[in-house]
DNA sequence: CTGACCCTTCCCAAG
DNA sequence: GAAGGGTCAG
């Protein structure tokens, strides 16, 4: 095979030689060559906004500032990777230093540097919802609160609740009589598992994703002397996204901004789709007036959407009060044809059609990966997950769960977890109940033991695990799996230090785990070929710590890292939520289930709340702005799966947001293949 | 402890 | 209309 090589080119005054004024419209311009200092840049949907964020980094590496001096926030991670790789094509400069990432990616940066100073050790486990979940079961079951009269909210409501609390800064009080009312008389009650939960998780050496944010910015608020040596670092922050930051992390960027520091933010308000984690729409609106001489740049050139499309998507957002008024020109010009309008009669023909036109666009020699279907949730996504399956048409899914938290790879990183954190519950706890013949109760116990073995406060693990394992009494039907997993932990270990994350997960799968998947799953291959996966993404990490960190950072958008599909390079459709849609682009987008209570979705109907409303309408407009050339607006006349039986839907309200001769309606009919017919 | 059975809940979006 | 949680017998 080829190699390819690039030799970058040095201009003689050293810079990259990139010409800006000519790679960038005047508007990117305005804004990459800002002046050091505070900056707002509004920029509309396909309007290059990534471009400009990573033109605005070569040009700060271009006049001098040193990458270990730039902090780029961005909302996934997959972002970040995209904007350092197309930076490091541009310039010549070694970003190695350059800090980018997501705002929980780069707080766990910074506390796993400074974990000692706040009650930690810097091998402390990241929980993710799941893990969150067991912690709050057992700490609930512990409470024993007599529930006969009414019932007691359930461990993701109050993950749910708690998460809220952190992110908009409310104490659980207002949350509760705001969003939660029902349980207002359990008030007392929830407070104290909320207590018990934050002592649990200091206990066990373990931090939630919000804790990567909170604890930041109370150490920094803690600590002047680290605060100081962040501002100094820290000296140009880019933040992407900004209409979808909440309060925590606009707290962040105000404390690393100090009082000279540059900042630039850049972000869309019509784009904000993140209220109901805590985004606040008011940090973007707010961001100049907070600031002496902030300046402003808007981004209006779209560059993304023929006009047809364009057009339409001005007007569907027009329906909103709250926003900046902005008009977005088209760069582009014509299309081939308007939007569609397309009613149908249920979900399968709604499969069927969308089927159907991929077909005939691949027929045309549109590449599938061209193309994506997109949905307000997860599960409507099903029938046209089996009509491309059925049809052999190739797909990539962005499903809720993530690769992580597959009950397997959980079980397989379980064993990592509690080698480097052993006070880490949850894992031990996960890890002992593989064994045959241990529950919940058994589990407790060896747990017990395990603390007063004295082990789980131990700086350094024990030479063995298996002869600290060995004093422990354990069922009889367990005693060969438990001498066995004491073994597995042994080999976990390499003296004193740490395996290679990839021989821990040998060790793991050889050991027990391969067994158990046979034994417990009837899909026994492809949970394999997930720790495989699993296996060989471990392989570029030769420390277990940042391996697990990695790990539970990474999301489905992140994706292809841990492996997900990635067999081959065949181009695939993409399924996908809008939500994580959100900054990427297609040339044809089909947008399904466009029925009232679908979307808008039914609870924010019932709430009848208008700001809600408002920003279902917003991620219309970020599902309509994601398409180049085509986009077909699909709407199921009748619901024959809804749980209360076959309902009749009507059209959602957003499609009566625009002239109906902006789109030209499609009248679907259908025709059985003879073979097919149903009679 | 496990598996069978019944009951309730749920189907909103994610780092 | 499935799936997870709780309960009870073996």
């Amino acid at each position: 095979m080829a190699r390819e090589y690039q030799i970058k080119r040095k201009s003689p005054g050293g810079g990259s030689g990139i010409d800006y004024r000519k790679e960038l419209n005047p508007e990117q311009y305005a804004a990459v060559s800002s002046p050091d200092g505070r900056a707002l840049v509004i920029a509309g949907a396909g309007s290059g906004k990534t471009r400009t964020l990573t033109y605005r980094v070569a040009w700060l590496l271009d006049h001098g500032i040193e990458a270990r001096n730039i902090l780029l926030l961005t909302f996934t991670n997959k972002a970040a990777r995209e904007m350092i790789g197309r930076v490091r094509d541009l310039v010549a400069q070694d970003t190695a230093d350059l800090w980018a990432g997501t705002f929980h990616s780069i707080g766990s940066r910074i506390l796993r540097r400074h974990a000692e100073d706040i009650g930690h050790t810097r091998s402390f486990t990241i929980l993710d919802r799941d893990d969150q979940k067991s912690m709050l079961q057992s700490i609930i079951k512990a409470f024993d609160f007599d529930t006969t009269k009414k019932r007691f909210p359930k461990a993701d409501v109050l993950a749910s609740l708690f998460s809220l609390v952190v992110n908009t800064g409310q104490s659980l009080e207002d949350v509760i009589a705001e969003r939660y009312e029902y349980f207002e008389e359990w008030f007392e009650e929830i407070e104290k598992v909320n207590v018990a939960y934050h002592e649990k998780k200091q206990q066990t050496n373990c931090m939630d994703f919000d804790d990567l944010l909170v604890k930041t910015v109370a150490l920094l608020k803690d600590r002047e002397d680290l605060l100081a040596l962040y501002r100094k670092k820290f000296r140009h922050i880019l933040v992407d996204e900004f209409q979808d930051t909440n309060r925590v992390q606009c707290e962040l960027i105000e404390l690393l901004e100090g009082a000279d520091n540059s900042l630039m933010v850049v972000g869309d308000d019509a784009q904000s789709i993140y209220s109901w984690r805590g985004a606040d729409m008011r940090n973007i609106l707010a961001f100049p007036g907070k600031r002496e001489q902030c300046r402003v740049y808007s981004i209006e050139t779209n560059y993304r959407s023929v006009p047809e499309i364009l057009d339409l998507s001005n007007e569907a957002i027009r329906a909103n009060k709250e926003r900046f008024d902005k008009n977005l020109r088209a760069e582009r010009v014509g299309g081939v044809m308007k939007p569609a309008m397309v009613a149908v009669e249920d979900p399968n023909m709604q499969a069927a059609f969308v089927a159907q036109r991929i077909l005939e666009l691949q027929n045309e020699g549109m590449e599938l990966d061209e193309i994506a279907v997109l949905y307000r949730a997860h599960f409507q996504s099903l029938e046209i997950q089996m009509e491309l399956t059925l049809r052999g048409i190739p797909f990539v899914i962005t499903s809720g769960l993530r690769f992580f938290e597959q009950a397997h790879i959980k079980d397989v990183s379980a064993f990592m977890r509690f080698v480097t954190n052993r006070r880490d519950e949850v894992a031990f706890q996960r890890m002992v109940q593989l064994l045959d013949g241990v529950g919940p109760g058994s589990a407790d116990k060896m747990w017990s033991a395990w603390l007063k073995s004295g082990w789980a406060d131990k700086a350094d693990p024990p030479a063995r695990f298996s002869d600290v394992f060995a004093a422990f009494k354990v069922p009889k039907k367990a005693a060969g799996g438990w001498q066995q997993l004491g073994f597995i932990l042994d080999e976990m270990l390499r003296d004193k230090a740490f395996a290679r994350p990839s021989e821990m997960i040998y060790s793991v799968m050889e050991g027990m785990y391969d067994e158990y998947l046979q034994a417990t799953y009837d899909n026994y291959e492809q949970r394999k070929s997930d720790v495989d996966k699993l296996m060989e993404f471990s392989g570029g990490f030769e420390d277990i710590m940042s391996f697990l960190e990695q790990l539970s950072l990474l999301s489905n958008t992140d994706g292809e890292a841990a492996g997900k599909e990635e067999t081959g390079n065949e181009a695939k459709v993409t399924l996908s939520s809008i939500h994580q849609s959100k900054g990427l682009e297609w040339k044809v987008i089909f947008l399904i289930w466009l029925a009232e209570g679908q979307f808008p979705n039914g609870r924010i109907l019932e709430s009848d709340d208008d700001a809600m409303l408002e920003e279902e309408r917003r991620l219309f407009y970020v599902a309509i702005t994601r398409a180049k050339d085509q986009l077909y607006l699909l709407y199921p006349m009748i619901n024959p799966k809804s749980y209360n039986g076959e309902i009749m839907q009507q059209p959602s309200r957003f499609l009566g947001d625009f002239p109906a001769a902006m789109v030209e309606e499609w009248k679907v009919g259908s025709s059985w293949d003879s073979d097919d017919a149903p009679f």
